[in-house]
RNA sequence: GGAUUGGUAGUUCAGUUGGUUAGAAUGCCGCCCUGUCACGGCGGAGGUCGCGGGUUCGAGUCCCGUCCAGUCCGCCA
């Protein structure tokens, strides 16, 4: 028997035990005749001592840091104990060990401070998951995964698996392609997410249906983006929106209440999409604070109609305002004191090639009422305070404006709002704030290809009041530059968003059931029907044989859990991540394959 | 595809205006130490300054190119 207990759990009631304890050297402590061993393993450390007697043994045989090592001894009460540590009221009085296996040095330390660069621990990332700080955070994602599993299997979800090696469609994302040996010049893709195939199992009868799994996208890698990523896969059947709100509502409390021990008892707020776009300049707002986007003028339309005509602004002579397609406005509270160099900092921020703005424009609302602004010579203070009052502004803040396009514009102001709020501290990683985001617009228009497309994908059905705007009207657009006004810009689609803090957490629809719309669909996309029927003729002859009313969600488990950890990079929260390039570092992978096995898959590679 | 930051000892970093033998901490090795837990003390080893080219009497430092890593924009139905 390698052990008989771990290193986590002795405590004082074992004390006089003999007992076997395995792990790994964690530190060496030596002072003359005596020394200490910190033995780590997953559960915890314990302190060992090695008294005079084995001081000969030590000196031939010594273990250094990260030797795998077996020791026997009885459990004894320290003379100074650690109140740091679990297991600090006792130690082990060695008698006996063995090194059960040598160790190189480590390239960095073992601990949660360690003095590893990221690029080190990932190319040793199993050394790396040796820290108690990583092995929490797969600890946590086995915690979200084993309550999703649970939840759902409450539920009476079912967890059925589906392929990975499926085919191509060149709809969406990049799809990473496997080439087949034995259908030579042909190739699988790599499934961007079970869509289908569980849109299958509904109409096979499986009415709950749940998976765990790895979904792969071809496209550029970011902090919180990898290329293979873990979804929380689920469809139902016989189910309407708000059927799918209550359910994965209640999975999400679940998971929060089993994870992080939160009680989160209020029903989520909900929002349309134009309302989160409207006062928050994107579709994931971020509601732990407030500082809603105020609209002095802009080029947003709901339901076709203009919603704010700069009455407030135009004609002062200003030239970027009067100009300007949208004018945005936040009150920031309490900085109206701001220094102008502080001004001058924010104004350089925006004008970041990332955030792409000419200029910045302040109005501070100072504590005595009086306003001070970079635009007093074309406004008066009247006109400075209903600008200051419109954006929500109370003596002390500071309004800061933006001008400019549309898009960019709020876009602009969107990224401003969060990183005031995250400069004053209001986007605390302990507080969770979840929404839904609903109403989303069925298609977008594609300028460059001059066509619709899917805003969230092909198969979601819009909302039941906009069936018949889709099946009476024909997609094609005859004046591209005025393609806003046409009838498709404003179907909305039976689709919903789970936000956390300012994060997409999952998505999910209605979908499309009947062959004619999902027909429908994919001709308003710009394909022929012969086209439809070669890419997705599975899906449509399904549809003939009894499909039932569903819709499903999913959610990215990566991510989740990178929130809940308080992090922002979901690769903390994967075993094995990938790098910024999609590169494994410690396989050293993609890599070349030799000529014998591109002969056999009958490809040949351009240089 | 684009923007930006970085690459110096095993590791994390400092290195002034271009100027002597490139430093610190930590880790590693040796010696000392009976209550440490970031142990302590003394000593030692350890460097192709990412790579290639250029400017210069002289380059870690300036210029050009390139590779690698991080962050962001585009992209991510």
């Amino acid at each position: 028997m390698y052990r008989t207990h771990t290193c986590g759990e002795l405590r004082k009631d074992q004390i006089g035990q003999s007992v076997t304890l395995a792990g790994w050297v964690q530190t060496v402590r030596k002072f003359g005749s005596i020394t200490f061993v910190d033995l780590r393993d997953r559960y915890g450390v314990t302190q060992l001592l090695f008294g005079e007697e084995l001081n000969k043994e030590l000196t031939d045989n010594p273990p250094g840091r990260e030797f795998v090592l077996q020791v026997q001894g009885q459990v004894a009460e320290r003379t100074s104990k650690n109140p740091q540590l679990p297991t600090g009221d006792i130690e082990i009085k060695v008698t006996a060990y063995t090194i059960l296996n040598k160790s190189a040095t480590p390239p960095f330390t073992i601990q949660d401070d360690t003095d590893g660069g990221d690029d080190l621990r990932m190319k040793y990332r199993y050394l790396d998951l040796r820290r108690p700080a990583v092995r929490k955070n797969m600890e946590l994602r086995y915690a979200v995964n084993r309550a999703a599993r649970e939840y759902l299997h409450l539920n009476r979800f079912m967890d059925i698996e589906t392929p990975f090696l499926i085919k191509s469609t060149p709809e969406g994302a990049r799809d990473f392609v496997v080439p087949s040996r034995m259908n030579p010049g042909q190739f699988y893709a790599l499934p961007q997410s079970p869509q289908t195939f569980k849109q299958l199992l509904m109409v096979s009868g499986y009415d709950r249906y749940y998976q765990i799994v790895k979904c792969f996208r071809d496209e550029d890698l970011r902090a919180d983006r990898q290329p293979e990523f873990t979804q929380i896969d689920c469809e139902m059947s016989f189910v309407e929106q708000e059927d799918i709100l209550n359910m994965f509502e209640g999975m999400v409390k679940y998971i929060f209440k089993a994870v992080k021990n939160i009680d989160y008892t209020d029903k989520l707020e909900r929002m349309t999409w134009e309302q989160a776009m409207w006062h928050y300049g994107n579709d994931k707002p971020d509601i732990r604070f407030g500082m809603k986007i105020a609209n002095l003028k802009s080029a947003f339309t709901l339901g076709g109609k203009l919603m704010a005509d700069g009455a407030l602004i135009n004609g002062a002579g200003f030239g970027v305002f009067d100009n300007g397609e949208t004018v945005l406005a936040i009150a920031v509270p309490g900085c109206s004191e701001y220094t102008r160099k502080q001004t001058d900092e924010l104004t350089e921020w925006v004008k970041r090639p990332q955030i792409g703005m000419q200029g910045l424009v302040y109005i501070k609302y100072n504590s005595d009422g009086t306003l001070k602004s970079s635009v007093d010579k074309w406004y008066g203070e009247d006109r400075l305070k209903a600008i200051a009052a419109e954006a929500g502004a109370l003596p002390g803040d500071l309004v800061l404006v933006l001008a400019g396009r549309e898009e960019r514009t709020r876009k602009a102001m969107s990224e401003l709002r969060l990183e005031m709020g995250r400069r004053l501290g209001l986007r605390r990683e302990d507080e969770f704030r979840l929404l839904w985001v609903l109403d989303f617009p069925l298609f977008e228009y594609a300028e460059e290809e001059n066509r619709w497309v899917a805003r969230h994908h092909p198969f979601t059905s819009p909302k039941p009041s906009d069936i018949k705007v889709m099946i009476g009207n024909s997609p094609v657009i005859d004046n591209p530059e005025k393609y806003l006004e046409h009838p498709y810009n404003n179907i909305k689609a039976n689709a919903y968003d789970m936000v956390l803090n300012g994060n997409e957490l999952g998505g999910g629809s209605i979908r499309i059931y009947q062959r004619e719309l999902q027909e429908k669909m994919f001709a308003a996309l710009g394909m022929s029907p012969e086209e439809a029927q070669h890419k997705f003729g599975f899906l449509l002859g399904a549809f003939e044989y009894g499909a039932p009313p569903h819709g499903g969600i999913a959610f990215g488990l990566d991510r989740l859990c990178a929130i809940l950890g308080g992090s922002e990079s979901i690769r903390d929260f994967i075993a094995f991540p990938k790098n910024n390039n999609g590169r494994d570092v410690m396989l050293d992978a993609p890599g070349p394959i030799d000529d014998r096995q591109l002969k056999e898959l009958s490809i040949q590679v351009n240089n």
